[in-house]
DNA sequence: TGATCCCGCCAACGT
DNA sequence: ACGTTGGCGGGATCA
């Protein structure tokens, strides 16, 4: 049977992992096949003779395959089971064959992960499942959760474009601080709690969980998160009404994005994207629908390797879990940058914010509530927004860009761009002297703090980006050093901001690695940056959950475990002792040791103190107003009510929302010297150009600062030195032979109406353009010092590394179900087992 | 058994 | 009206 052959083909392409494979020809080799096929004259009949001898043929494929790697092993126990019964092995392509983890793997051989631009990979739904032979709702399955990977974009009815893995790093990275703003961190930490509370049965206090779930409950509702460059297209061609299955595999990414072990729980990930489980009617059939469907989408996010299953073994039991194996998800450059801008940076605080509206929560207590309300269409809006205004931003600066005048789409720009700079202007009038105040008020906390490490206020700012940029863990930076402290310090001085001071134990809370905290008397020691590095440690091994432990308490209480449990309220605590007591002591203080040790440091002090930029708040909102017109007008509304002082200021047009979240955009012209090689990297140094504008090179820590903290955060190995351009440095860390090809695929990007896209990029690579760094290109990119700024600050951002996360402590002020030190949750002994 | 999750009905849409 | 998508959950398999 002709058919057979093909699916011969795409088996061997099964054996694994390989990139390229056949990046050319995949679609029309496809083609080429059903005509092949004499018996079928049509596509129905031959679907109709493959359904009746599926699995024969699967087999002779796969014993002809057999010198095939683990594919064919799995094979080949299919086929001895089958042996066994020879009668039934017709009647049983066994369950397994018919997986849809099989069928992905299938699915994706048939095309390479990182297609050139050159070849056009369409792909035809029909066909796929032809040749694949099986239905085509299988099909959808698969590719809807591609799809919210961007790895294909639907051009058409039946007709997808292949991506690749190109986009994947963005999309992450985007997801990650999706999930970052959603407080899925808290979510998870919330769940565990209540689970806990539920295994002993503990006196019912529903209040706080009635104000908790009230609180992570909310925007539960989200929509589809989109990549600059896709999205219209996509949302051109079909409606947006997208529901589950890709939204639902979007959640699921986010969930090992932002939890720290990155391990997720079938359950607590149904739990969570169920959303109402606030209400306790836990459904059960809705739960176990939505198990199934994780079922689906975790399943082909296996074959994708981005997660692997696992079990944790907890008191109850076993519980099917997902680990995440896919590649560490760092904050783009340029949402750092962001982030550094917009955010005031205190070298102590240990705090993590997750969300700007966590902040203006806390903050703002009422007015945040507006704030988060957000509905889930404002999520998204934000998050196109934030896009778009990554493309204006990066625009201007961009090199190819400008030398590409032919561009029409450039015409539009210089209106916008005159808009934004007036505005940005304004704001910096403004911010400087809140800047000002700033400074003096950093001056004040941290003796560190080098007056001239003060970086002039920053236009841009980054609504997104503040979560994160809270995240860093102060600890890296010991105040002792103070020549270091200033390049920790987020330049940006976006007007407003406020102190914050945290306790020590919330210090804990920071920091993403939640075991060893308690122990620590120090808290800086904890906010060591141990990231994610753990995670890897973590596997097999004991690990426990709900690491965070806010307290509000008095920090000294806090210094030891057990102090800390005693001082919480709630009866749980001391359930959650006894328990969680014998193991804090023993890995726990491992830990701390081992920390300490790092840190070294020990500034017995913890001021952690951060200040809070509300304006950027505001600015998240306000970005919010930025992208889409009919967005727009929505989210203007809502906006208009995070009230920062900015906000205020400036009338709340929705085209002066634009401007004003574009500041950063008039900047700096920078003169970016990028190697011709690297396009993709102009991107990245648009970014720098932003933030480092207000950042003197001179400010710069000197390389040995740099390695020392590396080190001690385990970004590199003590023996490493980073070189001087902190740009190569990126590469041990993140890189992953993922070779970027420039090449991008040339996504029919044309469609896309936004002019602002300057994206002339000879290329036009979607990654390029969208700044989806991949650490090759990182490297390609010329060294300046803005670069090597920017690059610190990265490091210095994210001591936790893709894994930090934002705890959820930082609500004080209670407003947040979560918040209030009460969100307490016991460690748990987790045992986790690879299949 | 409980964990997995295939299968395909059938509704919501698009054309 | 018909074809495409894809939500959904019964119930078969697997471990």
């Amino acid at each position: 049977k002709t058919p057979l052959k093909q699916s011969a083909t795409s088996h061997s392409v099964l054996t694994e992992i390989q990139p390229d494979c056949q990046p050319l020809t995949t679609p029309p080799k496809l083609k080429e096949i059903p005509p092949a096929d004499p018996w079928t004259p049509t596509s129905n009949l031959k679907m109709l003779i493959s359904a009746a001898s599926p699995e024969i043929r699967s087999r002779e494929q796969r014993r002809g395959l057999s010198n095939n790697t683990s594919e064919v092993l799995q094979a080949k126990h299919c086929l001895q089971e089958q042996l066994s019964g020879d009668e039934y092995e017709k009647s049983q392509p066994s369950r397994k064959e018919k997986s849809l983890g099989l069928l992905c793997h299938k699915f994706l051989a048939r095309y390479p992960n990182y297609p050139s631009t050159a070849e056009n990979n369409y792909i035809c739904l029909d066909e796929v499942a032809e040749e694949l032979n099986v239905e085509r709702r299988r099909i959808y399955d698969i590719v809807n959760v591609l799809e919210s990977l961007h790895m294909v974009s639907r051009l058409a009815k039946n007709r997808y474009a292949w991506h690749g893995r190109h986009n994947l790093t963005k999309t992450l990275q985007t997801l990650k601080k999706v999930g970052e703003e959603n407080k899925y961190t808290q979510q998870i930490q919330m769940i565990k709690k209540r689970e806990y509370e539920h295994e002993f049965d503990i006196d019912g206090e529903r209040n706080e969980e009635m104000a908790r779930s009230f609180g992570s409950n909310e925007h539960s509702e989200m929509c589809f998160v989109e990549l600059p460059g896709m999205e219209f297209r996509a949302a051109s061609v079909n409606s947006r009404k997208d529901k589950s299955l890709r939204v639902m595999s979007q959640k699921f990414v986010m969930l090992f994005l932002v939890s720290t072990p990155q391990i997720v729980s079938l359950e607590v990930a149904a739990k969570i994207l169920i959303g109402e489980d606030q209400l306790e009617d836990l459904d059960k059939s809705k739960f176990k629908t939505k198990i199934r469907r994780l079922y689906d989408i975790a399943n082909v996010l296996s074959s994708l390797e981005l997660i692997k299953k696992v079990h944790v073994t907890e008191e109850r039991g076993r519980k099917p879990a997902f680990k995440w194996t896919g590649p560490e998800v760092l904050p783009s450059i340029r949402d750092t940058k962001l982030e550094a801008t917009a955010t005031t940076w205190v070298p102590h605080i240990s705090e993590s914010i997750t969300s700007k509206e966590q902040c203006s929560k806390n903050l703002f207590p009422s007015r945040v509530k507006q704030s988060f309300t957000r509905h889930p269409s404002l999520i998204k809006l934000v998050k196109s927004i934030e896009n778009d205004r990554r493309k204006i931003q990066s625009a201007p600066t961009s090199p190819v860009k400008i030398s590409t005048s032919s561009d029409q789409n450039l015409s539009a720009v210089p209106s916008d761009m005159a808009q934004l700079a007036a505005i940005s202007k304004h704001q910096l009038e403004g911010q400087s002297k809140k800047a000002k105040e700033m400074k003096m008020k950093l001056a004040l906390e941290c003796n560190q703090s080098s007056p001239e490490a003060v970086p002039k206020p920053e236009p841009r700012t980054a609504p997104l980006a503040q979560k994160s940029a809270l995240t860093q863990p102060l600890g890296v930076l010991p105040p002792s050093h103070s020549s270091v402290s200033p390049i920790m310090l987020p330049h940006t001085h976006s007007g407003v901001s406020y102190a914050i001071y945290l306790h020590p134990s919330q210090a804990h809370t920071v920091t993403t690695y939640s075991p060893s905290f308690m122990l620590q008397p120090l808290p800086c020691a904890n906010v060591t940056g141990i990231k994610s590095m753990n995670s890897k440690v973590l596997n097999k091994i004991t690990t426990e959950e709900g690491n965070n432990h806010i307290a509000k308490e008095d920090p000294r209480k806090s210094l030891t475990a057990n102090e800390k449990q005693t001082v919480k309220p709630e009866s749980t605590s001391q359930k959650c002792l006894k328990r969680s007591q014998a193991l804090q002591e023993n890995s726990l203080i491992k830990r701390c040791r081992s920390d300490d040790k790092s840190l070294d440091t020990s500034p017995t002090f913890f001021p952690s103190g951060y200040l809070i930029p509300l304006p950027q708040c505001t600015h998240h909102g306000n970005k919010a107003g930025f992208s889409n017109k009919e967005k727009a007008g929505i989210c203007s509304l809502q906006h208009t009510t995070y009230s920062s002082p900015i906000a205020d200021e400036i009338p709340v047009t929705a085209s002066e929302l634009k401007a004003v979240n574009i500041p950063a955009f008039h900047i700096t012209p920078l003169n970016i010297m990028v190697s011709p090689t690297s396009i993709a990297a102009a991107p990245v140094l648009s970014n720098s150009c932003l933030n480092s504008s207000n950042t003197n090179s001179a400010q710069n820590p000197s390389s040995s600062v740099l390695n020392f903290t590396l080190q001690h955060l385990g970004l590199i190995p003590t023996g490493v030195q980073v070189p001087t351009n902190p740009v190569l440095q990126h590469t041990p860390v993140s890189s992953k032979p993922e070779n970027v090809s420039h090449s991008s695929e040339n996504m029919n990007l044309k469609e896309e109406k936004v002019s602002k896209n300057i994206l002339q990029l000879p290329d036009h690579e979607l990654s390029g353009k969208y700044s989806a760094v991949t650490p090759s290109q990182q490297l390609s990119v010329p060294k300046e010092p803005q670069e090597l700024q920017t690059v610190k600050e990265n490091f210095f951002r994210t001591p936790g590394g893709p894994n930090t996360v934002s705890s959820s402590s930082g609500n004080s002020d209670g407003t947040d179900g979560i918040s209030q030190g009460t969100l307490y949750i016991p460690q748990r002994k987790l045992e986790v087992s690879e299949d």
